[in-house]
DNA sequence: AATATATACATAATTTTCCTATGCATAAAA
DNA sequence: TTTTATGCATAGGAAAATTATGTATATATT
């Protein structure tokens, strides 16, 4: 994952992901990079050698269902959440809160969580 | 070594000592170890595996610079920013402000940026 | 018609960055 | 006197990205 100018933080593609499809129920690969690129104004990008692999894992975990479907003679592979998977996504949300939270303490600019 | 809670997101260690020395200063390997964990309350553990690599890597970078101590009897290396690492640190900070606004609109939960 | 771009998936090789485990050494506390 | 705290260091390995490829179809451009 590389962002517009500057780097990302590693080990917030999983979080990503399972808020994506918490929010929107299910997502193919290639809309989750659109998705991701659109919702930050093109400051993160999600390349595939990060989001595929990290999908494939997160189905061999446990957490997502995969759905293949075949649109315009091409193939789309659909993830949803399991039920681990919506309890996982709670765990991550709270822990990347918890990161910042830290962050803000150990570095305290002008900005703070409400 | 039992850790608070949450880990360290890969890619914060550095911006977390640029921005604790250009705070104080100077300071020394152990001293940032302590610092991190009281402001934090713990919840951020630097290991020292990672912390002395971080610094030699800095160093070697020419973002900071070095001085050697004895203190009752005890080695200290004390670390100050140098020119190139205050600007450095000017743009990591940024960077961190960046990923925090991009998370905010991926994921938005209830916290935001003031 | 030929070529480039967008859509859609995948993986191998490498790099970065961290953790675990270990080591050395001195000072202070139990 | 044994443990804990202070202080540095590195080797080995895991995790999670990046880079560089590869395949294939659909659409837009030249």
């Amino acid at each position: 994952m590389s962002m517009g100018n500057s780097k990302l933080y590693k080990g917030s593609l999983n979080t990503i992901i399972l808020k994506l499809l918490d929010e929107r129920g299910k997502m193919y690969g290639y809309e989750i990079t659109q998705k991701v690129k659109e919702l930050t104004k093109g400051e993160l990008n999600i390349t595939e050698g990060a989001l595929y692999p990290a999908l494939h894992k997160l189905e061999a975990e446990g957490l997502l269902d995969v759905e293949i479907a075949k649109v315009d003679n091409r193939l789309r592979k659909y993830y949803k959440l399991t039920e681990a998977g919506e309890k996982e996504t709670v765990n991550r949300l709270q822990e990347l809160e918890e990161f910042i939270r830290s962050m803000q303490n150990l570095v305290n600019p002008n900005w703070s969580i409400e």
